[in-house]
DNA sequence: AAAATACTGGAACAATCATTCCAGAATGAG
DNA sequence: CTCATTCTGGAATGATTGTTCCAGTATTTT
């Protein structure tokens, strides 16, 4: 009897991803977030209940397409030298291409949030040890650097990590900031035996 | 003739840095700077034009604590080792302390903002690459490892500076991350010999 | 065709936003 | 004292905030 057709729920989501990836949390209103998705106030509301419904759902988007991303690179690549490579210098093909360069979504909330939303918080949180263990798990398989190893794969993975993020952010703020190929040839000499 | 006495403007920016530092930009009104500063509308505005002016005296007064507080440290300290080992350790000072827990607010307004604000930047990279600045030097001026270097004291300095900011906002989020020693001892090593 | 459902656009909501303005009190210098 | 100045508190501003609601249109199933 009903209507069945909707719209593509993971589409307005990924629509208004971007918009929250932009802008952030607070600065995007409502009405940017209807523009973006295309969709009427009345269906926005009914299918996300309010703002941080939209924004949760888009988060939890966001987290499972870095983690996505990520764990196809770790697939690729055939060391973790390599890998690390790679995710360094994918910041700065971000930073190169479009001018979408607005770092880590799932970084910025946790900036903006701090500890106000567990919620927020939780799915950040969740996402970031994830992506530790993808990176830790490659260091610890990896060939290259298995014998003489002084740090733990976690710990280095974790420093990769933060490393990175802070880096995103400045590069975000900052695209001609150019210390990224240096901090990644003191990272990869870590790895080094 | 005319009325002399003010408010003392630093006491009053020093209030509305505590605010912004803990709310990040758009999420703090212009009620919430009014109460903190304890002054009226009118002198606000006379004084500092809008909320924005607010802004950018606070985080100018915040970027010159924290330059100020770097500084005595690296003369406090006796080698680079040290230096690095307590700039991290405050960290996690910082976060046992009080709930005023909130990273930093140069660091912050740096992921809010993006490239949103050419003043807004221009504030935050002066300071940031002044502050790598303080530390490179310590770095190359240290007699514990100014002979078998194999990286440059700048270049050590933006890493220790980007996985620093990194931790701080993980930390902001998730007070009780314990990952901060081991990375400090990954760091240290680097240093080391 | 008819009933049921899900969309749309837009009006209406109270609340809050940043900002402006003014009358009056407080305080200084002459 | 008096005049000039700068504070204060609060009213008033118009814009925008997030959210609710409803009448109407489209679409599907029986």
């Amino acid at each position: 009897m009903p209507r069945k057709r909707e719209f593509d729920k993971d589409k307005v989501i990924a629509q208004a991803m971007l918009v929250f990836w932009e802008k952030g949390y607070e600065a995007t209103s409502v009405h940017d977030l209807k523009q973006a998705m295309g969709i009427s106030t009345s269906s926005m509301y009914e299918t996300f209940s309010d703002k941080r419904g939209i924004f949760l759902e888009a988060l939890a988007h966001f987290c499972e397409l870095e983690r996505q991303q990520l764990t196809e690179l770790a697939q690729e690549t055939t060391s973790d030298l390599q890998l690390v490579e790679r995710i360094f210098d994918s910041i700065e093909q971000i930073a190169q291409n479009t001018s979408e360069n607005y770092g880590s979504l799932a970084f910025n909330a946790m900036v903006e949030f701090g500890t106000r939303d567990t919620d927020v918080t939780e799915v950040i949180f969740n996402h970031y040890f994830a992506i530790a263990e993808i990176i830790a798990e490659v260091l610890t398989k990896s060939q290259t650097t298995n014998i003489t190893r002084q740090h733990q794969p976690l710990h280095l993975a974790h420093l990769i990590l933060s490393t990175l993020h802070g880096l995103v952010a400045v590069k975000g703020a900052k695209p001609s900031y150019d210390y990224i190929e240096p901090i990644k040839q003191i990272i990869l000499s870590l790895l080094k035996p």
